[in-house]
Formats: structure tokens, sequence, C-alpha cells
DNA sequence: TATGAATGAGCCTTCATTCAT
DNA sequence: CATGAATGAAGGCTCATTCAT
């Protein structure tokens, strides 16, 4: 226990830590299943062959069925949002933020496809549970940053002065229903789609449409 | 069906017309609980309470819960179709056809708001039924209609060489959002959202964006 | 409706009529099971197997498992209670009092002898439920009824100036035990051993035991 | 076990008995848990929680969840029946053994309540166990041993001509009811209820109360 | 048409116990 | 001795659907 060999750590996880690589798999294995049967229609069953696990093994892992939801959505809102943020701080000028947004955006969409789509098809299971209003919050803070964004856009006189809510609505539905169609192997990349819909979007709102 | 019996009452229709109607009212009232609870939180009980049928007389009407999910989507998506293939026909510009595809779809989803809520939560449900190739096509046929209109703007010059399909999916997502946020009786109405929509929708894809 | 057969009442009882005897009978027979093997140990399938309805069918008569106590302890307490409080009204002599007390207390026990066996069996599972609160409401009532007997007694100067409570949990005790032995159809009667149990216990309290 | 070998060292008790010692505070900490919340209610996870030691490590200690309910009863039916063999061994007087009986019996519910609670609840549970079968002997002997007390009694003329096992039942009963309400730590002591008891009871069946 | 009792498959979850480490 | 991951049977309950009345 004093000394340990440094090859250690890496070689021979703790428990603790293979626990929780275990979980994060299954929880990920879910997010595939659900993503492609829908949440009601995957049984525990389902998801016992899916795992490996036994149906009972899977419960030293996850809480319930519906816990494996909300563990779903964290997995894609928490590094979206820090990456907002992060992106909010940097001051930019609010035609390059919402560049960077939508290009975060649909790269969150590709790197979490399976978990996106299973947010969006059954968030409303989820609606009673506590965590629900954690999620609510963390949804409302990214399109606050969105919609804060077309605002300044607007005050700077750059953008043109539209109903920012709804406009914002508008770059949202763009650029989130690509979790429908968009192959993130595929001949267009999500760059590609990203750059695509903000030249749209921005030309669309721009006073001055040559500046996109 | 064109001519009707002579004896037909108009004041106490014929049971076949009133068992069409109830129908109706079955079909329509599913659809609004469904789209408030969703479809497997809803239970063959709460559609009886909400239709004031007892559960066996439910029966009567339909042929089952997924056949509702069916009648649901057929009840917005013809009438959407219809008035698509009517645009279409139209012969219109390039720019004023999107204009008339826009304020059509966001005026069906505002009129059968609940339908599309159960549509687009749900398909996936139906996905094996026979029945949903013709709703595959129709929907199909919808996004044609929308990437074909892209594309002549794009031969004719006055829309931006883009890729037809990735394009018709932004403007389609942006528009399908609504289905989310959009109150059919608040301030901003229908129509507006669709002018508003279409507005920077057009400004992103026109070469001379003056002209939106 | 309005001219209903006379005979019709009791030969071909209403619909409502049915179910809420198919239920008491479900509930008596539940009683039955689980007085012999125990609440836990019986399966919702062991009831299904008593009664002949399908696991489903039950799911008609009863809200669930523990519902069932809930209403099997109705069965005995609700009668009981109610001739209690009816000696109580009479207005006996506090001697008086208790021997038909007693024999009201035995008899239950004898007629409801599965019911008083699962209640005091199994109590404890109910006690979070909503309906606790009038059960042991009901329990203290009575239990009132034969500690405030007792108190008169005492105040009268009848019965030795005894603590009414402990006094009368000496007598619960002494005959609520009679459940685990008691055969209501045996060589002694319920009637006998009440008389016996009441002249034990009048003899111990009184200042003259030669009244009892 | 009479003649401990010499090496064995005490200020660090040999492996074995320190076994033995934690397999008793097993055994008593699961009669408190079990007393308090039931048998069924009670998983072998809240036992892990209770005693500090994990799951798979219970194991090491006891044979099984059933078996605990064994050793259980064995804590407090040995003592007590041995206490109750030496108190009929003196040969006292019917009334005198008696009031002994009732002291030794109040006493053992009092010191061990959690166990007696336990069993009372439970013994149906281990009914199909090979050892139930020395459970219920001590137990007949124990009964036996009242009932030849009140027969005796009535043999020698000094209590009335009743039913024996009839009378021993009833003074079961009363007894036996104390593990519901008596609290050992209270106002009125366990030898108090004792005394108050016997008192009723010996009036009750003497042929000459004031001997009581 | 309408009723509602009955069905029976299927679902999520719990839990005592085992066993490799 | 101790751990805790894994097992797998069993449990209570829900629910879409059928059918005799």
């Amino acid at each position: 226990m004093a000394s340990k060999p440094a090859t250690a750590k890496t070689s021979r996880p703790r428990s603790a830590e293979r626990y929780q690589q275990r979980r994060e798999e299954v929880v990920d294995i879910a997010a595939r299943v659900f993503a492609e049967r829908g949440y009601h229609a995957t049984s525990i069953d389902d998801l016992s062959d899916a795992t490996g696990l036994q149906r009972g093994g899977l419960y030293h892992y996850i809480g319930g069925k519906q816990e494996l939801l909300i563990r779903i959505h964290e997995r894609f809102i928490e590094p979206l949002l820090e990456t907002a943020r992060e992106i909010a701080r940097r001051q930019e000028s609010p035609e390059v933020e919402l560049r960077l947004l939508a290009q975060a955006l649909v790269q969150d969409i590709a790197d979490y496809r399976d978990q996106v789509t299973v947010f969006l098809h059954e968030w409303r299971i989820i609606e009673d549970a506590p965590e629900w209003k954690d999620i609510r919050k963390a949804r409302k803070e990214f399109e606050e940053i969105i919609a804060s964004c077309i605002r300044r856009g607007a005050q700077e006189g750059v953008f043109r002065p539209l109903d920012e809510r709804t406009t914002m609505r508008g770059f949202l539905g763009m650029i989130n229903y690509t979790y429908q169609w968009l192959n993130p192997r595929g001949r267009i990349t999500p760059a590609a789609v990203a750059d695509s819909f903000v030249d749209i979007f921005l030309r669309g709102i721009l006073v001055d449409p040559e500046r996109a």
C-alpha cells in the first residue's frame, strides 16, 4: 500500500475505478439500445443481453431503468454546457460567437448521437424526476447563452432587430435536427454542416450579409 | 359516397355517419392525451376516461392502441401534403414557393399540434406497421417538394449553390421545431413566425439578400 | 328498471352487488391463505390459485396485496367495535359490562379467526399505510372502552384500585391469545372460554370476589 | 470446554473465541433489526449495515437468514426453560410456584424483548426447519410445567377445579402479551407487572382468594 | 353498440446466496 | 477472514385485448 509500482496505476485500475468505468460502459450501451429501439420498447432483458450482465447484475451499476435516462443526458449536456460557457467567456464578436456555438453543438450531437437521440425522444419520461430541474436548468442556460449572443448582436447593430427568443429557437431547431440525419462519418462532416448552417443563419440575421 | 340516399334524415344522422364522427373524435382525443403524457404512459383506461367510453366500447371505434398512432398521423400529413402539392403546382418563383410552404407547414403544425407532437415523438412505434411505408412516402414527397424548390432556385441562379438536401433539412428543422414552443394563441402568431423564419432563411440562401 | 320482478332482487343480483360480493369473497379467501401460510409466504399466484381467478383478474377486486391486509382487518374490527360501543351505551354495572365485552371479543375472534390471526401477525406491514391511523384509532377506542369500564369499577369501589391500563392489557392478552388455540367447533365453546376467563379475571379484580 | 489450554492468552482471545463472540453479536443485532422492521422487511444488506460487516462477510458467521431465526429463539428459550425447570424442582406450593414462573417469564420477556418479539411474529417461517421440533418441544415443556402446577393446585384443593389447559393458556396469554407494551425501563417495572398479574390470576383461581 | 370481467404475457425490481480474488 | 460483483429465481403489478352478456 505504501510503495506501489509506478506501472500499477494504469495496468491494474483500483476496484472503484473499474466500477466507475463499467458503469459508464453500461450507460453508453443503454444509450445505444434506447436510441435504436426506444426506451419503452427496450426491456431490462434487452439491456442484459446488450451488456452481457445478467438481469440482477445490471442493478449493481444502475439504480433503475429511468435513472439511465438521467445519466445518459448528463453525458452530453455537461461537456456541451461547459464548452458553451467557455465560448461565452471569450467575449468574441456576436458573429464569431454564434459560429463557435454552432460548431460546438453540432460536434456534441455528432459525438453523443445516441445520447442526444434518447434525450430528444424520451425526455418527457424523466419530467417528474427530481433531477429534471437540473437538466432543465442546464438546457435553459445553454439557450440563454445563444439568446444573449443574438441580443448582443442586435444591440451592437450588426444583427437585425429580431425577437431574440424566436430567433434563438430557429437557430436551435435548425441545428438540433441534425441528430436525425447527420452521419458523423458521412460525406458531409459535422463541421461542414455547422459552417453551412451558420452561414445561412448569419446572412439571414446580419444587417450587412456580406460580413458572413 | 357521392350520392347520399334520399331517405337520410339530416336532423338525425345515419348511424354510419355518427359512427364515423365518433371515431374521429376518439382519434383527436387520443392525440391530445398522447401529446400530453406520451403514448406509452397512456393506458387504454386513460383513453376510456378521456373519451367517456368504457374500455370495451372503445374497441368498437379503434382497432387497437397502435392503430391510433397511424390515424393520428394521417390527420395532419394528408392535408399538409395536399397543400404542398397545390403550392408546387402553381409554379411560383422559388422564393415565393418557399415562403408559401413555410406558411403551410407552420400553420399545419399550429392546427394539428397534438398530432404533430405525437408523430414526432412516437413514430418509431409504428415503424414496423404495414402503413408505415405510406407515411414514409408522404414524408419523403413533402421533403422532395422543398428540396426541388431549393434546387430550382439554385438552377435559376437566385439561390446560392448549396447542397440541396442539407439545406432542405436546415429549413425543416427550423420550422418543425416550432411544435415544441409555438403557442397558436400566443403573442407571436404562427404566420408571424413563418414570415420571420422564411425571411432569415431566404436572406441566408439568396444570392442577392435584398430580394427577401 | 321501474317495475322489477319481486324475485329479481335475490335471484339475479345487480352487477354492482355481484362485484361487491365477489370482492368480499376474495378478501376472505386471502385471509384464510394468509392465516395459514403467512402474508409474505403467500404469493399473488397462491391467491390466484385459491380464488380461481387469474393473476390479472384478481386486480379487479383488490388494489394490491397490501390493501388486502387493510380490508381483512376492517372485516373484524368494525363489527367488534360497533358491538363494544353498543355494550358501553347500555350502562350496565362494570362487572356485567366486562363480561359482555369478553363475550363479544371471544366471539369475534372465533367468527373471524383468520382475519384476527392475519392482523395480529402482520399488522406491522401496514404500519405506514394511510389507513393505519384509522385502524389504530379503532383499536385504541376498543381498548379505551375496556379501560374505562375498569376505571368505573374502581371508582364505584367494586374493583380493586389497580392501574387501569395495565389491567386492561392483562384482560386483552388473556382473551386475544385465544386466536392461537381456540377451536370454534371444539369441545370447549367460545362462550365457555369467555365465561371461564371472565370469571377468573373478575374474581381477580373484584374487591369482593364472591360477587363474580 | 471445561479446561482451557494453558497457552490461551487472556489479553488477546483466541480467534475461535472472537469468532464465537462476533457470532452472538450478529445474532443479537439481527434480533434487534428483525424486531424493529420484521424479518421479511429486513434484507441481508440491512443486516450488513447494522453489523458493519459486508454482505459476504456476514456469511462467515451465519449459515443463512433463516438460521438466524433459530439462533434468536435459542437465545431466550433456553435460559427460560432452565429457570422454569429449576423452579419446578423446588417443589414449592402451587401458588408460590405460579408466582415464580410468572416472574421468570416476565423477566425473560423484558430481558430478551427483541428475541421474543421476533419469535412470536416470525415463528411460522421456521416451521419446516429441522430444528423446529426442538423449539416446539421446549415450548411444550414450558407450558406443561405451568399446566401441571395448575393441576397440582386443583388436586390439593387450593385452586378451583378449572380446565387446566384452558387456564394455563389464559395465564400465558396475559403474560406473553407484555412483549407488546411493557417498557423494561418504564414507570412500571417487569417485576411489578408480574406481581400484579399473578395477583389477579391467583385470586381468580384460588378457592380462597384471601390467600393471594 | 356498450359493458366490464377476465385473461395472460410481460415488465421492472428485489434479494438471498455464491465465489473468485 | 473479508470483499463485492454476479447470479438467477421469484415477486408484485400493469395493461392491451377479448368476449359473454
